[in-house]
DNA sequence: GTCTATAGTAGGATAGAC
DNA sequence: GTCTATCCTACTATAGAC
Protein backbone atom coordinates (compact mmCIF):
# COMPACT_ATOMS: atom_id res chain seq x y z
CA UNK A 1 0.00 0.00 0.00
CA UNK A 2 1.45 3.01 -0.95
CA UNK A 3 1.31 6.23 1.44
CA UNK A 4 -1.60 7.94 1.78
CA UNK A 5 -1.19 11.80 0.54
CA UNK A 6 -2.19 14.60 2.55
CA UNK A 7 -4.97 15.61 -0.10
CA UNK A 8 -6.49 11.89 0.79
CA UNK A 9 -6.40 12.30 3.82
CA UNK A 10 -8.21 15.21 3.96
CA UNK A 11 -10.84 13.41 1.43
CA UNK A 12 -11.49 10.45 3.82
CA UNK A 13 -11.99 13.00 7.04
CA UNK A 14 -14.63 14.65 4.95
CA UNK A 15 -16.17 11.63 3.76
CA UNK A 16 -16.83 10.97 7.31
CA UNK A 17 -18.10 14.12 8.03
CA UNK A 18 -20.34 14.74 5.02
CA UNK A 19 -21.67 11.53 5.87
CA UNK A 20 -22.69 12.75 9.16
CA UNK A 21 -24.15 15.94 8.62
CA UNK A 22 -23.98 16.51 5.01
CA UNK A 23 -21.97 18.74 2.72
CA UNK A 24 -23.51 21.96 3.07
CA UNK A 25 -23.61 21.29 7.00
CA UNK A 26 -19.92 20.65 7.31
CA UNK A 27 -17.30 23.50 7.45
CA UNK A 28 -14.23 23.87 6.87
CA UNK A 29 -13.35 24.89 9.97
CA UNK A 30 -15.13 21.44 11.35
CA UNK A 31 -13.30 19.45 8.50
CA UNK A 32 -9.71 21.73 9.89
CA UNK A 33 -10.40 20.27 13.56
CA UNK A 34 -10.81 16.92 12.50
CA UNK A 35 -7.45 16.66 10.68
CA UNK A 36 -5.86 18.68 13.50
CA UNK A 37 -4.88 21.54 11.65
CA UNK A 38 -6.47 25.52 10.92
CA UNK A 39 -8.73 26.17 7.64
CA UNK A 40 -6.49 27.87 5.86
CA UNK A 41 -4.08 25.26 5.90
CA UNK A 42 -6.38 23.05 4.01
CA UNK A 43 -6.12 25.25 0.98
CA UNK A 44 -2.59 24.53 0.40
CA UNK A 45 -3.79 20.17 -0.52
CA UNK A 46 -7.42 21.27 -1.80
CA UNK A 47 -8.65 24.05 -4.03
CA UNK A 48 -11.87 24.34 -2.45
CA UNK A 49 -14.65 22.50 -0.58
CA UNK A 50 -16.49 22.10 -3.58
CA UNK A 51 -13.34 20.26 -4.93
CA UNK A 52 -13.46 17.71 -2.13
CA UNK A 53 -17.07 16.90 -2.97
CA UNK A 54 -16.92 16.55 -6.39
CA UNK A 55 -13.26 13.98 -5.95
CA UNK A 56 -15.71 11.94 -3.68
CA UNK A 57 -18.56 11.68 -5.73
CA UNK A 58 -16.90 11.86 -9.18
CA UNK A 59 -14.53 9.09 -8.33
CA UNK A 60 -17.44 6.72 -6.96
CA UNK A 61 -19.64 7.23 -9.71
CA UNK A 62 -16.81 6.21 -12.51
CA UNK A 63 -16.26 3.26 -10.44
CA UNK A 64 -20.15 2.33 -10.55
CA UNK A 65 -20.32 3.11 -14.19
CA UNK A 66 -17.19 0.89 -14.76
CA UNK A 67 -18.21 -2.09 -13.21
CA UNK A 68 -21.58 -1.60 -14.51
CA UNK A 69 -20.07 -2.06 -18.34
CA UNK A 70 -17.73 -5.25 -17.48
CA UNK A 71 -21.32 -6.59 -16.35
CA UNK A 72 -23.25 -5.49 -19.29
CA UNK A 73 -20.63 -6.94 -22.53
CA UNK A 74 -20.43 -10.12 -20.06
CA UNK A 75 -21.19 -13.50 -21.76
CA UNK A 76 -23.93 -14.14 -18.89
CA UNK A 77 -27.72 -14.53 -18.53
CA UNK A 78 -29.59 -11.78 -16.70
CA UNK A 79 -29.75 -13.64 -13.22
CA UNK A 80 -26.22 -13.63 -13.36
CA UNK A 81 -25.66 -10.48 -14.65
CA UNK A 82 -28.06 -9.41 -11.14
CA UNK A 83 -26.09 -11.28 -8.94
CA UNK A 84 -22.60 -9.44 -10.16
CA UNK A 85 -24.55 -5.78 -9.84
CA UNK A 86 -25.21 -6.90 -6.06
CA UNK A 87 -21.69 -8.01 -5.93
CA UNK A 88 -20.25 -4.50 -7.48
CA UNK A 89 -22.64 -2.94 -4.54
CA UNK A 90 -21.55 -4.67 -1.62
CA UNK A 91 -17.47 -4.20 -2.79
CA UNK A 92 -17.83 -0.57 -3.41
CA UNK A 93 -20.17 -0.18 -0.48
CA UNK A 94 -17.08 -2.66 1.66
CA UNK A 95 -14.25 -0.28 0.32
CA UNK A 96 -15.74 3.25 1.07
CA UNK A 97 -19.30 3.46 2.42
CA UNK A 98 -18.23 7.15 3.94
CA UNK A 99 -18.08 8.51 0.17
CA UNK A 100 -21.45 6.61 -0.85
CA UNK A 101 -23.53 8.81 1.77
CA UNK A 102 -22.32 12.08 -0.40
CA UNK A 103 -23.20 10.17 -3.78
CA UNK A 104 -26.54 9.23 -2.36
CA UNK A 105 -27.37 12.69 -0.80
CA UNK A 106 -24.66 15.43 -1.70
CA UNK A 107 -25.34 14.78 -5.48
CA UNK A 108 -26.93 18.25 -6.01
CA UNK A 109 -24.21 20.04 -4.66
CA UNK A 110 -21.83 19.54 -7.33
CA UNK A 111 -21.55 22.33 -9.93
CA UNK A 112 -21.60 23.08 -13.42
CA UNK A 113 -19.84 19.81 -15.81
CA UNK A 114 -19.33 17.47 -12.82
CA UNK A 115 -23.59 17.98 -12.05
CA UNK A 116 -24.18 17.09 -15.83
CA UNK A 117 -21.46 14.33 -16.32
CA UNK A 118 -22.43 12.26 -12.89
CA UNK A 119 -26.22 13.03 -13.60
CA UNK A 120 -25.44 11.24 -16.66
CA UNK A 121 -23.85 8.69 -15.52
CA UNK A 122 -26.20 7.68 -13.13
CA UNK A 123 -29.05 7.83 -15.76
CA UNK A 124 -27.36 5.02 -17.69
CA UNK A 125 -26.48 3.45 -14.72
CA UNK A 126 -30.35 2.93 -14.58
CA UNK A 127 -30.76 2.32 -18.27
CA UNK A 128 -28.37 -0.68 -17.91
CA UNK A 129 -30.17 -2.13 -15.03
CA UNK A 130 -33.34 -1.58 -16.29
CA UNK A 131 -32.39 -3.11 -19.70
CA UNK A 132 -30.57 -6.51 -17.84
CA UNK A 133 -34.21 -6.39 -15.82
CA UNK A 134 -36.39 -6.09 -19.22
CA UNK A 135 -34.21 -8.96 -21.03
CA UNK A 136 -34.45 -11.51 -18.21
CA UNK A 137 -37.93 -10.77 -18.14
CA UNK A 138 -38.43 -11.49 -22.09
CA UNK A 139 -36.17 -14.94 -21.50
CA UNK A 140 -38.67 -16.01 -18.83
CA UNK A 141 -35.82 -15.80 -15.88
CA UNK A 142 -37.54 -13.23 -13.94
CA UNK A 143 -41.00 -13.13 -13.12
CA UNK A 144 -43.01 -10.28 -15.42
CA UNK A 145 -43.46 -7.82 -12.19
CA UNK A 146 -43.30 -4.09 -13.11
CA UNK A 147 -39.77 -3.46 -14.51
CA UNK A 148 -39.64 0.17 -12.64
CA UNK A 149 -40.79 -1.31 -9.46
CA UNK A 150 -38.47 -4.29 -9.71
CA UNK A 151 -35.65 -2.03 -10.45
CA UNK A 152 -36.41 0.27 -7.68
CA UNK A 153 -36.39 -2.00 -5.35
CA UNK A 154 -33.67 -3.55 -5.38
CA UNK A 155 -31.81 -0.33 -6.34
CA UNK A 156 -32.85 1.23 -3.09
CA UNK A 157 -31.82 -1.68 -1.46
CA UNK A 158 -27.97 -1.51 -2.84
CA UNK A 159 -28.02 1.64 -2.79
CA UNK A 160 -28.79 2.00 0.95
CA UNK A 161 -26.73 -0.06 1.89
CA UNK A 162 -23.73 1.86 3.19
CA UNK A 163 -26.03 2.72 6.13
CA UNK A 164 -26.66 -0.47 7.24
CA UNK A 165 -23.72 -2.36 6.91
CA UNK A 166 -21.12 -0.57 8.97
CA UNK A 167 -23.13 -1.53 12.17
CA UNK A 168 -23.33 -5.37 11.47
CA UNK A 169 -20.06 -6.67 12.89
CA UNK A 170 -20.65 -9.80 12.31
CA UNK A 171 -21.75 -10.63 8.84
CA UNK A 172 -19.00 -11.83 6.32
CA UNK A 173 -18.60 -10.45 2.94
CA UNK A 174 -19.09 -13.54 1.26
CA UNK A 175 -22.45 -14.03 3.19
CA UNK A 176 -23.82 -11.00 2.82
CA UNK A 177 -23.37 -11.28 -0.91
CA UNK A 178 -25.23 -15.21 -1.00
CA UNK A 179 -27.94 -13.83 1.78
CA UNK A 180 -28.60 -10.58 -0.31
CA UNK A 181 -29.14 -12.45 -3.80
CA UNK A 182 -31.76 -14.57 -2.14
CA UNK A 183 -33.68 -12.15 -0.30
CA UNK A 184 -33.27 -9.58 -3.06
CA UNK A 185 -33.71 -12.29 -6.34
CA UNK A 186 -35.33 -15.26 -4.91
CA UNK A 187 -38.86 -13.12 -5.05
CA UNK A 188 -38.43 -12.19 -8.56
CA UNK A 189 -36.56 -14.97 -10.22
CA UNK B 1 -60.85 20.73 3.73
CA UNK B 2 -60.59 23.76 6.14
CA UNK B 3 -58.13 26.25 4.38
CA UNK B 4 -54.46 26.26 4.60
CA UNK B 5 -53.36 28.31 7.21
CA UNK B 6 -50.07 30.31 6.50
CA UNK B 7 -47.74 28.27 8.50
CA UNK B 8 -48.92 25.89 6.70
CA UNK B 9 -48.28 26.97 3.51
CA UNK B 10 -44.63 27.76 4.89
CA UNK B 11 -44.20 24.24 5.96
CA UNK B 12 -45.70 22.48 2.75
CA UNK B 13 -43.06 25.08 0.63
CA UNK B 14 -40.04 24.17 2.64
CA UNK B 15 -40.45 20.47 2.55
CA UNK B 16 -40.37 21.14 -1.28
CA UNK B 17 -36.87 22.96 -0.96
CA UNK B 18 -35.63 20.91 1.85
CA UNK B 19 -35.92 17.96 -0.49
CA UNK B 20 -33.95 19.76 -3.12
CA UNK B 21 -31.53 20.79 -1.09
CA UNK B 22 -31.38 19.74 2.15
CA UNK B 23 -32.11 21.55 5.57
CA UNK B 24 -28.93 23.59 5.58
CA UNK B 25 -28.65 24.50 2.05
CA UNK B 26 -31.87 25.99 2.09
CA UNK B 27 -32.07 29.64 3.40
CA UNK B 28 -34.71 31.87 4.96
CA UNK B 29 -34.57 34.24 1.40
CA UNK B 30 -34.61 31.14 -0.72
CA UNK B 31 -37.73 30.24 1.85
CA UNK B 32 -39.42 33.75 1.12
CA UNK B 33 -38.87 33.87 -2.16
CA UNK B 34 -40.81 30.70 -2.69
CA UNK B 35 -43.81 32.26 -0.79
CA UNK B 36 -43.29 35.85 -2.52
CA UNK B 37 -42.31 37.76 0.65
CA UNK B 38 -39.63 38.89 2.34
CA UNK B 39 -37.43 36.76 4.42
CA UNK B 40 -38.40 38.95 7.91
CA UNK B 41 -42.34 38.27 7.07
CA UNK B 42 -41.72 34.44 7.42
CA UNK B 43 -40.87 35.09 11.60
CA UNK B 44 -44.41 36.40 11.60
CA UNK B 45 -45.82 32.47 11.29
CA UNK B 46 -42.65 30.69 12.74
CA UNK B 47 -40.49 30.87 15.64
CA UNK B 48 -37.17 29.76 13.63
CA UNK B 49 -35.93 27.52 10.66
CA UNK B 50 -35.56 24.47 13.13
CA UNK B 51 -38.92 25.09 14.50
CA UNK B 52 -39.83 24.09 10.32
CA UNK B 53 -38.04 21.37 10.18
CA UNK B 54 -39.08 19.43 13.70
CA UNK B 55 -42.42 20.31 12.84
CA UNK B 56 -42.06 18.25 9.44
CA UNK B 57 -40.13 15.50 11.13
CA UNK B 58 -41.79 14.98 14.43
CA UNK B 59 -45.48 14.87 12.51
CA UNK B 60 -44.67 12.53 10.00
CA UNK B 61 -42.62 10.57 12.53
CA UNK B 62 -45.66 10.40 14.82
CA UNK B 63 -48.05 9.33 12.29
CA UNK B 64 -45.55 6.19 11.14
CA UNK B 65 -45.63 5.46 14.84
CA UNK B 66 -49.13 5.37 15.76
CA UNK B 67 -49.58 3.47 12.42
CA UNK B 68 -47.22 0.35 13.15
CA UNK B 69 -49.12 0.61 17.07
CA UNK B 70 -52.26 -0.19 15.48
CA UNK B 71 -50.71 -2.81 13.47
CA UNK B 72 -48.97 -4.80 16.28
CA UNK B 73 -51.95 -5.00 18.11
CA UNK B 74 -54.10 -6.30 15.74
CA UNK B 75 -54.81 -9.45 15.49
CA UNK B 76 -53.70 -10.48 12.08
CA UNK B 77 -50.64 -13.00 11.05
CA UNK B 78 -46.91 -12.16 10.52
CA UNK B 79 -47.61 -11.72 6.31
CA UNK B 80 -50.63 -9.51 6.76
CA UNK B 81 -49.16 -7.53 9.02
CA UNK B 82 -46.15 -6.73 6.63
CA UNK B 83 -48.51 -6.14 4.15
CA UNK B 84 -49.87 -3.58 6.17
CA UNK B 85 -46.75 -2.10 6.94
CA UNK B 86 -46.03 -1.43 3.26
CA UNK B 87 -49.60 -0.19 2.67
CA UNK B 88 -48.29 2.16 5.82
CA UNK B 89 -45.31 3.57 4.10
CA UNK B 90 -47.54 3.49 0.72
CA UNK B 91 -50.55 5.83 2.27
CA UNK B 92 -47.89 8.12 4.14
CA UNK B 93 -45.57 8.88 0.61
CA UNK B 94 -48.60 9.85 -1.32
CA UNK B 95 -49.71 12.20 1.23
CA UNK B 96 -46.56 14.14 2.17
CA UNK B 97 -43.30 12.53 -0.30
CA UNK B 98 -41.92 16.02 0.42
CA UNK B 99 -41.38 15.69 3.79
CA UNK B 100 -40.21 12.24 4.02
CA UNK B 101 -36.62 13.66 2.50
CA UNK B 102 -36.99 15.70 5.32
CA UNK B 103 -37.34 12.54 7.29
CA UNK B 104 -34.63 10.69 5.69
CA UNK B 105 -31.94 12.96 5.28
CA UNK B 106 -32.06 15.89 7.65
CA UNK B 107 -33.10 14.07 11.19
CA UNK B 108 -29.96 14.65 12.15
CA UNK B 109 -30.63 18.42 12.32
CA UNK B 110 -33.09 18.22 14.74
CA UNK B 111 -32.10 19.83 18.43
CA UNK B 112 -31.90 18.37 21.91
CA UNK B 113 -35.52 17.03 22.67
CA UNK B 114 -36.93 16.44 19.49
CA UNK B 115 -33.58 14.72 18.13
CA UNK B 116 -34.30 12.37 21.24
CA UNK B 117 -37.80 12.16 20.61
CA UNK B 118 -37.23 11.39 17.28
CA UNK B 119 -34.51 8.37 17.65
CA UNK B 120 -36.19 6.71 20.14
CA UNK B 121 -39.43 6.89 17.70
CA UNK B 122 -37.55 5.31 14.95
CA UNK B 123 -35.68 2.90 16.95
CA UNK B 124 -39.27 1.40 18.44
CA UNK B 125 -39.99 1.47 14.70
CA UNK B 126 -37.29 -0.81 13.67
CA UNK B 127 -38.07 -2.75 16.46
CA UNK B 128 -41.35 -3.48 16.19
CA UNK B 129 -40.92 -4.62 12.47
CA UNK B 130 -37.96 -6.85 13.39
CA UNK B 131 -40.18 -8.55 16.02
CA UNK B 132 -42.71 -9.05 13.17
CA UNK B 133 -40.41 -10.42 11.17
CA UNK B 134 -39.00 -13.14 13.93
CA UNK B 135 -43.01 -14.21 14.87
CA UNK B 136 -43.08 -14.43 11.10
CA UNK B 137 -40.13 -17.01 10.98
CA UNK B 138 -40.67 -19.06 14.32
CA UNK B 139 -44.24 -19.53 12.65
CA UNK B 140 -42.53 -20.70 9.58
CA UNK B 141 -44.71 -18.13 7.65
CA UNK B 142 -41.38 -16.39 6.50
CA UNK B 143 -38.34 -18.16 5.22
CA UNK B 144 -35.55 -18.28 7.57
CA UNK B 145 -33.36 -15.87 5.93
CA UNK B 146 -30.98 -13.54 8.38
CA UNK B 147 -33.44 -11.65 9.96
CA UNK B 148 -31.20 -8.24 9.65
CA UNK B 149 -30.95 -8.56 5.83
CA UNK B 150 -34.87 -9.20 5.56
CA UNK B 151 -35.41 -5.85 7.86
CA UNK B 152 -33.14 -4.12 6.37
CA UNK B 153 -34.03 -4.86 2.47
CA UNK B 154 -37.31 -4.11 3.20
CA UNK B 155 -37.04 -0.63 5.11
CA UNK B 156 -35.15 0.61 2.41
CA UNK B 157 -37.24 0.09 0.13
CA UNK B 158 -39.98 1.75 1.63
CA UNK B 159 -37.99 4.67 2.99
CA UNK B 160 -37.05 5.68 -0.71
CA UNK B 161 -40.62 5.32 -2.06
CA UNK B 162 -40.34 9.27 -1.69
CA UNK B 163 -37.79 9.42 -4.39
CA UNK B 164 -39.26 7.84 -6.65
CA UNK B 165 -42.84 7.35 -6.42
CA UNK B 166 -43.52 10.98 -7.32
CA UNK B 167 -41.83 10.16 -10.78
CA UNK B 168 -44.45 7.59 -11.62
CA UNK B 169 -47.18 9.36 -13.06
CA UNK B 170 -49.44 6.33 -14.29
CA UNK B 171 -49.06 4.20 -11.77
CA UNK B 172 -52.18 3.66 -9.04
CA UNK B 173 -51.83 3.33 -5.19
CA UNK B 174 -54.20 0.36 -5.47
CA UNK B 175 -51.86 -1.17 -8.04
CA UNK B 176 -48.69 0.13 -6.55
CA UNK B 177 -49.70 -1.94 -3.09
CA UNK B 178 -50.57 -4.76 -4.71
CA UNK B 179 -46.94 -5.21 -6.83
CA UNK B 180 -45.28 -3.76 -3.63
CA UNK B 181 -46.55 -6.57 -1.89
CA UNK B 182 -45.27 -9.33 -4.90
CA UNK B 183 -42.00 -8.07 -5.22
CA UNK B 184 -40.81 -7.58 -1.41
CA UNK B 185 -42.92 -10.50 0.16
CA UNK B 186 -42.84 -12.91 -2.26
CA UNK B 187 -39.13 -13.47 -1.88
CA UNK B 188 -39.35 -14.02 1.62
CA UNK B 189 -42.88 -15.77 2.41
C1' DG C 1 -49.01 40.75 7.61
C1' DT C 2 -45.39 42.67 5.21
C1' DC C 3 -41.84 45.82 4.75
C1' DT C 4 -36.80 48.15 5.36
C1' DA C 5 -32.88 48.24 8.02
C1' DT C 6 -29.68 46.09 10.61
C1' DA C 7 -27.53 43.47 14.43
C1' DG C 8 -24.60 39.71 15.29
C1' DT C 9 -22.52 35.62 13.74
C1' DA C 10 -20.31 32.40 10.77
C1' DG C 11 -19.09 30.91 6.28
C1' DG C 12 -15.26 30.10 2.19
C1' DA C 13 -11.18 31.67 0.84
C1' DT C 14 -6.63 34.50 0.45
C1' DA C 15 -2.14 37.02 1.95
C1' DG C 16 1.95 36.72 3.89
C1' DA C 17 5.00 35.36 7.94
C1' DC C 18 7.53 31.44 9.73
C1' DG D 1 3.06 22.73 5.52
C1' DT D 2 1.02 25.35 8.97
C1' DC D 3 0.08 29.49 11.14
C1' DT D 4 -2.40 34.32 12.25
C1' DA D 5 -5.02 37.81 10.47
C1' DT D 6 -8.42 39.23 7.61
C1' DC D 7 -11.63 40.03 3.50
C1' DC D 8 -16.00 39.66 1.81
C1' DT D 9 -20.13 37.56 1.69
C1' DA D 10 -24.21 35.41 3.44
C1' DC D 11 -26.72 33.58 7.18
C1' DT D 12 -30.62 33.68 11.07
C1' DA D 13 -33.16 36.61 13.50
C1' DT D 14 -34.98 41.10 15.56
C1' DA D 15 -36.76 46.09 15.79
C1' DG D 16 -39.89 49.10 14.46
C1' DA D 17 -42.56 51.62 10.60
C1' DC D 18 -46.66 51.13 7.74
Amino acid sequence: MKPESRKEEIIRAASILFKEKGYSAVTMRDLAKAMGIKAASLYNHIQSKQEILSTIIIDLAEEFTSGMNQIVISDKNATEKLENIISLHIDVTLRNSDGLASLNNDWMHLEEENLQYFEKMRQDYEESFRDIVKKGIEEKEIKSFNVEIIVFSTLSTLRTLYLWYPKQNNIDASILKRDMISVLLKGIV
